[in-house]
RNA sequence: GCGCCCGUAGCUCAGCUGGAUAGAGCGCUGCCCUCCGGAGGCAGAAGUCGGGGGUUCGAAUCCCUCCGGGCGCGCCA
């Protein structure tokens, strides 16, 4: 509706005498105010000084020039210069028949041509469960990626398993050391392991395979030429010479399959806890096959030959400062190791090889500094910065009331994905999460989110669905059948104020989808549902849908259906359920 | 110290590309079904958009500066 209004101003503006130059494409934006009509816009004030004439009489002239339509009902010059449009009844039904008839595609658009985007989010270490604050990573990246695909993007969901390096030696040893424990040969815990209970549950599981292969047990003075451990000593030279120590003891094979038990499991574990929080994906990318490949080492000679590396302490540089970035970046370390900063580059070349013309990132607040040293990083290989875009999600903090819930792992308050979803319901999880900017700091109030009243959004809007539902089981239980037909035939009918606000309402689904999408912001999806719930709420309150005069009953419930429509579309993409009773 | 994010009603937050009289929810005050689900609706009170300066027809929005809060600045991942 919104693009009709634009070409029909468009039209106008090309006609425009006096205009050097391309014409300016015109804007048009909702009207704040219901009085100024639906639509308005201020080409008219933008055009007042290069055409160097006063806005009222540039929108006198653009207003005689705007082409007629059936969906305009007037078009107004108001203040300073604004040109107001309102839309035509006409209009107004047409638009109604298309969201019944588009049904769940309705608010989907051809926008993003098909463009290519990947979609990277979560990505969460697998040295241990999800926590609150990847549910919000994964609510959040689940509804841009919705948002996408729902605009006409060719969307890749994409988790990046971070299984090389150093963490994944800190696990095998942290895993090994609890299988110990299980075999009676208590070793000293190493400060900087992994301590989560998650790893008892997983040695216990492991521990008779292990045993069997000869893995276990060790003698208990194992590890006793390490160097101490924090407080007094280094915590980590101490956990290198454990892990040195263990990987000869056990050799390369079966370090690593203690460590791919330890991986495998908690990968399982984060994949179940993902899908069952109604986040999918389409690939979940091994940081490891990277290195294997030889993508990496391939990454870092195209960063040598572009010429932008300098060798200084034994350890290879990229010169980022070249590319804007602050400081530059080692890629090789003095003992011959990569950073993970050569995977990321290698990463995101990779994915640009993949054929992604765009690169989402979704990336914790504390992660802002890497935007430019990757960014720099594409520009010395040839690829263009800016395919990377980057949001960041801020941290949750958890409230229980008015208290601040402690997200420490010693306090033993919860701190899981899973127990926050165990509580409150995956319903609730995934609305609160996308409902604040994801760079706003989240305050998540457990409390609210778990009440059942109309204090909470979810509720609040999952009602207004399922009343229309019951509605219309109200009117199947008396034998009222909804005739289609005549409904669409008789929407002149819906004349009320409520009805009208309500169309209204429905109207601008398709645009908040669109914006929603361009901005990556999921939460003007909430509001607008929200609002739309309120409509419907005050409609329902106001007026009887079943009425005696079937034209009219068949409208209304044509109207009430086609809320119905968006408000299952609208949960849809933010993953939220539309239930039919609650 | 440098960089990023944030500061809007008592609380939690929206506010689109700069646009018309700054909006919701909660809380507070008072109302509303003999009815299709009261998990609802209606009305009211409540604001120096952190302070100051600038840009312009117009600033919560852009720029500068100050104040306050969060995060980041490894040859960690």
């Amino acid at each position: 509706m919104k693009h009709q209004i634009e070409t029909l101003l468009a039209t106008a503006v090309a006609e425009l005498p006096g205009l050097e130059g391309p014409a300016p494409t015109p804007v048009i934006e909702r009207a704040r105010d219901a009085q100024h009509g639906d639509y308005a816009s201020n080409i008219a004030m933008q055009l007042a000084k290069p055409l160097r004439r006063k806005p009222r009489e540039i929108a006198e002239d653009l207003i005689t020039r705007i082409p007629d339509s059936p969906v305009l009902a007037g078009v107004e010059i108001a203040g300073p210069g604004f040109i107001n449009f309102r839309l035509s009844p006409d209009a107004f039904h047409q638009e109604l028949v298309r969201v019944i008839d588009d049904g769940q595609a309705y608010g989907c658009s051809d926008l993003g041509q098909g463009e290519r985007v990947l979609v990277e989010f979560v990505s969460a270490n697998p040295t241990g469960p999800l926590h609150v604050g990847h549910g919000r990573h994964a609510a959040y990246g689940a509804c841009v990626a919705n948002l996408l695909a729902a605009t006409g993007h060719e969307v890749q969901r994409e988790y990046y398993v971070n299984d090389a390096g150093r963490q994944m030696d800190i696990l095998a040893l942290s895993l090994w050391l609890r299988m110990q424990d299980l075999r009676g040969t208590g070793l000293a815990f190493p400060s900087g392991g992994y301590r989560g209970d998650y790893l008892v549950e997983i040695a216990r599981g492991a521990v008779g395979d292990a045993h069997t292969r000869g893995l276990l047990p060790m003698p208990s003075d194992w590890g006793a030429g390490a160097p101490p451990d924090a407080p007094d000593g280094d915590a980590d030279a101490h956990l290198d010479a454990l892990i040195e120590n263990l990987r000869e003891r056990l050799g390369i094979e079966g370090f690593r399959e203690v460590l791919g038990i330890g991986l495998q499991s908690i990968l399982d574990d984060i994949r179940q806890d993902l899908g069952e929080f109604g986040v999918a994906y389409d690939n979940f990318f091994s940081e490891r096959s990277l290195v294997e490949s030889g993508a990496v080492a391939e990454a870092l000679e195209r960063v040598k030959a572009s010429g932008h590396t300098y060798i200084e302490g034994g350890a290879t540089w990229f010169r980022a400062t070249d590319f804007g970035d602050e400081k530059d970046r080692v890629v090789v370390r003095d003992n011959g190791s990569t950073t993970y900063f050569a995977s990321d580059i290698a990463y995101h070349l990779q994915k640009r090889g993949r054929g992604y013309a765009r690169l989402v990132d979704i990336l914790g607040a504390d992660h802002h500094g890497y935007i430019a040293r990757v960014r720099a990083g594409l520009a010395a290989t040839g690829e263009p910065p800016e395919c990377l875009e980057v949001d960041l999600v801020q941290f949750v903090v958890l409230y229980r009331g008015k208290d601040k819930v402690q997200m420490s792992t010693r306090s033993g308050q919860f701190i899981t994905l899973r127990e926050l979803r165990e509580e409150v319901g995956d319903d609730a999880a995934r609305l609160f999460f996308v409902s604040r900017s994801n760079e706003q700091h989240l305050d998540f109030d457990l409390e609210l989110a778990k009440s059942r009243t109309n204090e909470n959004p979810v509720y609040y809007i999952q009602y207004a669905h399922a009343r229309i539902c019951s509605v219309m089981s109200a009117a199947d239980n008396q034998g009222i059948q909804w005739n289609e037909a005549r409904g669409k035939q008789s929407l002149s009918r819906l004349t009320e104020s409520h009805e009208l606000k309500l169309m209204q309402a429905l109207v601008r689904y398709p645009e908040m989808v669109e914006l929603a999408a361009r901005q990556r912001a999921p939460q003007h999806i909430v509001h607008y549902l929200r609002d739309l719930a309120n409509d419907l709420h005050a409609y329902y309150n106001a007026h009887r849908f079943i009425v005696e005069d079937e034209a009219l009953r068949d409208a209304r419930l044509c109207l009430i259906l086609a809320t119905r429509q968006v408000l299952r579309n609208g949960l849809g993409l933010l993953g939220v359920s539309a239930p039919a009773s609650m």
